[in-house]
DNA sequence: CGACTAGTGTGCAACGATGTAAAGCCGTCG
DNA sequence: CGACGGCTTTACATCGTTGCACACTAGTCG
């Protein structure tokens, strides 16, 4: 039916493994020859059969990226980033979806879910610390978000900490007092909203303010109508803010729409700044300050981090942890600048790259 | 290295082709035989090689997906809907971003960036009504969207004309005379640009409402910022207008964001509808009107008439059109509903299956 | 002059699974 | 009692490539 090498070799008149030197660039063939093969291969339209290339070689080019769900900007954004960081390189990205539970994030790590793909870039959000020893695998990973450390394997991951910090001190500094948080996870010791809630609370305390039990908002997901329904819940409380810190912006944006349904200015009343920076954060009325992660930085690290371990021959390297930098952003709803400009920028902290020893299984 | 078949029949103490015969379900084995194989799979962590399978059976149980970017809202949502299909039927999905360029989009086509997969959903941006002959290739495809028809394929799209014509009706209803579109593509004849466009001059014209091409805003690429654009150019320009119709959300919400800039009351003193109800329309200030297009619906489909035609053997069916429901969604920004209620749903024109006979190669 | 190197091409045996066909075994039916 | 059909298991060839080892020619070097 379909076109193989024989197919070729016989109509160039040579053997298999000619053709397949030429098709991956032997060099040792005489300009003649590889010309004849190329006018066979064309001639018939060959194509190479991945499915018995990957078996030989025991490899597909192909890695998984797999996020919670594609519909969150964040994350669409982020396949993005990854897809064109692996294509540049010659990879191929496979997407699987987790919806955040914790079925389907084992599933990618056992392999049911995860055939035939050479690595993984994994952004957990079910699986937590204690469920480090599912990721002792056979294959490399790489490790996206905070929800688990000291794994073995490398990890990409933000200033959290340092960021929310310098978001909640820069709403303080716009002589803001009474700075709610929208998107908290009550009781929680890992993951993005500990973390960013843990910089929040050293930022009112650096600033002098009291911290006000009553102006944090849960979220438990974080989602644009999660957001709107916690402001809202604030706002009819009646509880007294003048600026809102939102741990990502769909939060924000949902925030936004509440804060807007109460009648109240953005910023005029309620200054507002969210995290990611995602495209929509500059087009929304008034135009949404943010921290900008280092996303795209994120996704070339974590891809070149994969690969280099993908190649990787011998004694396997220490695993490496990966801080990119992050910025603040201020634009209209922080009152940092006027309709139609660009946002300031300020920049948090530097990042680095650090080398983690971790017992290898 | 890894853990193969011919490990588990050895310790299970059977033939390498009954363990693939319990690895496949089939049904005769006794219960004994194939509790033994299980437990010498699991004890061994066994997978099955997706390789040496693929090459075997010839097929690889993924599709792809060719979309022009995921950072695009509509796209990164179409994508999570084809995924959550094809992961229903046990299928896996390809991600090939084509940047909307003529060259990755033939290369999509041809094989150079689409090994390995099954079949093909097809989205194209920049290939049109000439490129047909490029369709005709050896494995199945499905196309979505407005700018191919009469190739060699199932085509599953949508009632642009008449959606676009019911968004302008929609506005006229509402009392608006000076309605705007926001979008178009001078010249073109072919595509969602030209159709959306077609129908907006029908509803004009059923309205009874004079056509001025001021008031059509041209925008290449259908961004957040070119949207934005456009509507700046048309209000610095001094155009009087009461209504606009976005021929998307991103241009829409770019829109949206202009007219409020220049201090525009929505829908006070325009009334602005968009297209595609993206996620996002939920959640802008004021909530936007849009026409639901029946994404999911459309995804659902291409991945029903894709596995359909994967699976068929013997004579090929006649290709398929297909055109799923769409309607109007009234939300803040044409004043249909007051702020936090639901959309108001419009029914536009009931889709269906339409049989199309095409000469196949 | 013999040994070596570089250049060019080939044959064979895998990679790890499944399709095909067929071989036993058993009970049942005519 | 022999044929038959359902159940259970297996042997063997095969999917289309690439790794490895080797053969052969020319030119080069000591």
């Amino acid at each position: 039916m379909a076109v193989t090498m024989h197919d070729v070799a016989q109509r160039a008149g040579v053997s298999i493994k000619t053709v397949s030197n030429v098709v991956n660039g032997y060099p040792y063939i005489r300009a003649e020859t590889r010309q004849r093969v190329q006018s066979a291969i064309e001639d018939l339209g060959y194509r190479v059969n991945m499915s018995a290339r990957n078996l030989r070689t025991r490899r597909t080019g192909l890695i998984t990226l797999a996020v919670p769900e594609l519909s969150l900007p964040y994350f669409a954004e982020l396949a993005d980033s990854v897809i064109s960081a692996a294509d540049t390189a010659g990879w191929t990205v496979l997407i699987e979806q987790t919806s955040a539970s914790r079925e389907r994030e084992t599933d990618v790590l056992s392999g049911r879910r995860r055939h035939l793909t050479d690595g993984l870039i994994f952004s957990p959000l079910a699986l937590g610390p204690d469920d480090i020893a599912l990721f002792t695998v056979d294959f490399p990973i790489v490790i996206l978000g905070e929800r688990v450390f000291g794994a073995p394997a490398d990890h990409v991951t933000m200033n959290n900490v340092a960021a929310a910090k310098a978001a909640t001190l820069h709403l303080a500094s716009l002589g803001r007092r009474r700075i709610a948080l929208i998107g908290a996870h009550a009781g929680e010791q890992v993951g993005s909203a500990a973390l960013r809630t843990a910089g929040y609370l050293e930022g009112l305390a650096e600033a002098g303010l009291p911290h006000d039990p009553a102006l944090i908002g849960e979220a438990g997901l974080w989602h644009r109508s999660t957001g709107a329904e916690a402001m809202r819940r604030m706002l009819d409380d009646g509880t007294e803010i003048d600026a809102v810190f939102a741990l990502n912006d769909a939060l924000a944006l949902g925030a936004l729409h509440a804060l807007h349904a109460h009648g109240i200015d953005v910023p005029g009343q309620v200054a507002l700044i969210g995290f990611d920076d995602v495209d929509d954060a500059k087009y929304s009325v008034p135009a949404l300050s943010s921290v900008d992660p280092g996303r795209d930085q994120i996704a070339r690290t974590a891809v070149e981090l994969l690969l280099e371990r993908i190649g990787a021959t011998g004694d396997p390297a220490p695993f490496r942890r990966v801080v990119p930098d992050s910025r603040i952003v201020g634009r209209e709803s922080t009152g940092d600048v006027a309709q139609g400009q660009e946002g300031r920028l300020v920049s948090v902290q530097e990042g680095g790259i650090e080398t983690v020893e971790v017992a290898s299984g």
